[in-house]
Formats: structure tokens, C-alpha cells, sequence
DNA sequence: CTTGACCTTCCATTCGCTGGAACCTTTATG
DNA sequence: CATAAAGGTTCCAGCGAATGGAAGGTCAAG
């Protein structure tokens, strides 16, 4: 059993977000009643570790509670992971495709623009006319 | 001059939206002194479109208010309009391929699962193990 | 005179934390 | 024994960029 300041060294979050995580209720760290200290067992560590890792790959904290629940069920089934994941990859990649878009259309328009000392600036002009319709990033995530 | 379902409706921002550009500085629209509506001339509402269109550019509120300023400011120099582009464009271009490796990452892990009614799982053994700490993605944006 | 459309403000919620205040407990030191 | 440092606890506020909804004022038509 570990104090919460080892859990955060072992597993990579702060000791603020494993509390958050726990308020969140996807972990319960055990008690000790003496003084109301939060205690880790390497169980508790390893899903904690869990939930940095899914949380560097993206997922938000509701797929990362799926995950968890998938990792701690003997009678899962590995294509209902494989299915979370290969959904994720797909947001992923779609997201991928809206900013090189982006990118592209932005990069046109910085090379309309002579970028020198007078107002006149193709870019500001762009902005505002607005011909950009395509545009439409969802700029969530 | 108009309503602000009209300046809505012509800048493509919700009506809370503008009223919430307005609480944050970005705009100030005139006022119907009889009743205290929001009055927004042509001017107002380019200017409206012009930040509809920099935020779907991905350009934050700050940096939108920073770009309308530069609008509206006969003495900008384009240079300086060139370099907040250029700026951006170079985060989307980062962002991008930290989503491309996660991209990679995840689509290989995938691919170690064969996905079935079994609970045996590349997915979930290769999260838990923590494998890939270049994932290190900022989930920003 | 009432209905409905339109406008106003204000407060709460989202997501995933992070910072800080105020307070308790444990251990080490003067 | 006093105290200071280092750890722990809870709770509240804030970030960004809106969005939803409540409660209420205003206006034109029937």
C-alpha cells in the first residue's frame, strides 16, 4: 500500500488528478482509517498507469473508463476493444484530414500575401471575404 | 442597422455567440436606447463574419481579436498579419503529426489484436504495458 | 387583451484538469 | 515541548469557447 504521492511517481499523473480520477469514480483508492490517507495497492497503480496511458492516446476520460472496465473483465471480448480503438483511430484520422485541409487552404492564403512594411494583406482580405466555406473544423479534440 | 438575428444569420456566429463576443471585448454593438437591444450596422457585422471566419480557421479568441485589430487598422503592415499565419499554420502542421504517430501507434496496436470473442487483447496488454511514451500528445486543440 | 416572437440578463454546464486556500497529521529537529 | 517541514485532506475557482435554459422586458398582430 502506497501514499498517493508514490502513485502519482509510479503511474504518471499528479496527485491532483488521481484525486480528480477518483472524484470522477473510475478508480477507488482504499482508506486508511486511521487518518483518512488514500492507499494504493499495486492493483490500484497498474490502473491508474492504465488511465495515463489511455489518456496519452487520446481517449476521453468516459473511453478510458470503458477501457479500464474492459481491462479488469475476464469475460471480455477482444473485439469490442478492437472496435473502441479502431473507432478512435478513425476520429483520429478524420481529424488529421480537417487540419492538413486547413493547413493547405491557410497556406495559400500566407503566400498571397507580400508580408511586407504596407496594409494591403491578402490574408486579412481573405478572412473577411470569407471564401472558405470548406473550412468547417470541428475544432474539438 | 439591425437585430442581432440578422447580424447572426449574416456573420454565420449563434446569436449567444455574439453576445458572448461582446462580454469578452471583442466587439461592441450600438444600442437601442428606447429598449436596450443590440443594433449592428454593416460594419459590425463584417466584422462579426470576419471572426466567424478566424475562428473557424482555428485561430483562438485572442488571436481573432488580435487579427480584427489588424483589420481595422489602416497602419497594420502585412508582415506582421504574415506572421501570426504563419505562426498558426506551423501549430496545425505539429498537431498534425503528433495525431499521424498516434495515428501509426494505435493502428499498429490494432493490428496485434485479433479482435475475436476471446479476452486475450494486444490492445488492452499494450496499453497496460505502457509501451509507447513518445505518445506524449498534446491533446490541446 | 392576449398570444407569440423577439430581445434582455444571469446562472449553470461542458471537459479535464490545475492552482490555491484552509486545515489536519506525521516526523524530525532545536 | 515547541515548532517547523513535509506530507495528506477537502473544497472552491478558473481555464476556453461556447451552449442551454430560466426569468423577465418589449413589440406587433389579431
Amino acid at each position: 500500500m502506497k501514499p498517493i504521492r508514490e502513485a502519482a511517481r509510479l503511474s504518471g499523473l499528479s496527485e491532483k488528478t488521481i484525486r480528480y480520477y477518483e472524484d470522477m469514480g473510475l478508480v477507488t483508492a482504499a482508506r486508511n482509517p486511521a487518518n483518512g490517507y488514500r492507499e494504493f495497492s499495486d492493483c490500484h497503480i497498474a490502473d491508474l498507469r492504465f488511465l495515463h496511458q489511455a489518456r496519452e492516446m487520446g481517449f476521453d476520460l468516459a473511453a478510458c473508463q470503458q477501457l479500464l472496465q474492459l481491462k479488469n473483465d475476464p469475460c471480455r471480448r477482444s473485439c469490442d476493444v478492437k472496435a473502441m480503438l479502431q473507432q478512435h483511430i478513425d476520429e483520429i484520422a478524420q481529424r488529421v484530414e480537417q487540419l492538413q485541409a486547413l493547413q493547405a487552404t491557410l497556406q495559400q492564403l500566407a503566400d498571397q500575401c507580400r508580408g511586407d512594411d504596407t496594409s494591403e494583406c491578402a490574408i486579412i482580405d481573405g478572412i473577411a471575404s470569407a471564401e472558405c466555406e470548406h473550412l468547417a473544423v470541428s475544432r474539438k479534440s
